[in-house]
DNA sequence: AAGGCCATACCGACTGGTTAGTATGTTGCC
DNA sequence: GGCAACATACTAACCAGTCGGTATGGCCTT
């Protein structure tokens, strides 16, 4: 179990959270050793064990993180102004802006999550899929009222929505030619004219 | 490097190749020995070490194999009959019948790629990159016919739909409700529509 | 047809290196 | 003096790859 770095004075845990972060996401969870973690961080293990019970658990901070961050934006454009559609669509791009913004963190959690022991994965995996019930929410009352054709599945656009943004860390560049808000403008729209109606 | 298993009487180079799959999959390239490889197939490490060059050999035939198989598939129907609205939706729904009817390989792909050695990550890349740019050409086909609308890019669109294939493995389960060709239906049937012309 | 020769296919013990985690200090603040 | 925040030294386990060895079967020569 982690004790949540006790917030005040606690700037090595999160050096240290920051370090393996990017570590992670440079080479994945099994080719960083604990050793390197806290070399980048500037300390030693004796530093890192103290504020997290395993290298496991330094994983699931990162996830843990990100989840917020993200539950946290998406509740408020979900529950915003605007139409359905509207949201929907400023939801998507938000989504992608973050992930973006965020891009090690994306990278790690689609790498790296099956190397978490079976009982943070499954917490992991339901905090993600009460995320993915919020969008789904948004699809569905598009189709009730009529903004979205009702073809296609709300859970199937989700998947097929959430695969295309977990994967922006395998392509995505930022000395590449697009920017982030480009990149999110452009699958909001692809997001929406998908469910427009003929 | 690999000495492609000799054709003949390689059975046991199969085996090895299928139990390596199968656990790659299961439990992830790291975390995968090659003890339990052997094991798994029957065999002892001298065996696997006679045939494959190394561990990393063995998870980039994977690659090779699912590749070769998907390329030859996607230029099979891109250079088939029909407008290219057909034949764009018939190569979606293709490569995510063939990504689920290999989940395994799927899985692997998007987990362990990185785990390559740079060289050989690198050739996988530059074999991957072709086959993105074969599904490109036929958007830019239909664009420049009038198919398709403009507004979005077409590489975007490429890694947008491709983002979502990969993320098969990380949801779709053979005993879940949707059958591979529900979802290859509706996956097509989501890109169609993102093209359509407003 | 018999004997020699050699390649292929595999075995299994061993090595050298790495690693997560621990046990036991040490320091400095309240 | 006591506790939080670290440091240091250590261990026990694991693992990819190696290497010397063996069994089998085909082919060439005489």
């Amino acid at each position: 179990m982690a004790h949540a770095p006790s917030s005040k004075s606690a700037a090595v845990a999160q050096r240290l959270l920051a370090e393996a972060t990017r570590l992670f996401a440079e080479r994945g969870f099994e080719r960083t050793s604990v050793q390197e973690i806290v070399e980048a961080a500037g300390v030693t293990k004796g530093a890192l064990y103290h504020y997290y019970g395993s290298k496991d658990d330094l994983l699931h901070e990162v996830y843990a993180r990100v989840l917020r961050l993200q539950t946290e934006r998406l509740q408020q454009i979900a529950g915003g102004e605007g139409t359905v559609g509207e949201r929907l669509h400023r939801a998507a791009a938000d989504v992608v802006l973050t992930s973006i913004e965020n891009l090690d963190d994306t990278k790690i959690f689609f790498r790296s999550m099956h190397q978490l022991s079976p009982e943070k994965n499954k917490a992991v995996r339901a905090d993600r899929r009460r995320y993915h019930e919020m969008f789904r929410s948004l699809i569905e009352e598009g189709q009730r009222d009529g903004t979205f054709r009702t073809g296609p599945r709300p859970d199937l656009v989700v998947d097929y929505f959430f695969g295309s943004v977990h994967h922006l860390g395998t392509w995505y560049r930022e000395d590449g030619p697009l920017s982030a808000e480009q990149v999110a403008a452009e699958f909001a729209d692809l997001l929406l004219y998908s469910l427009r109606r003929p």
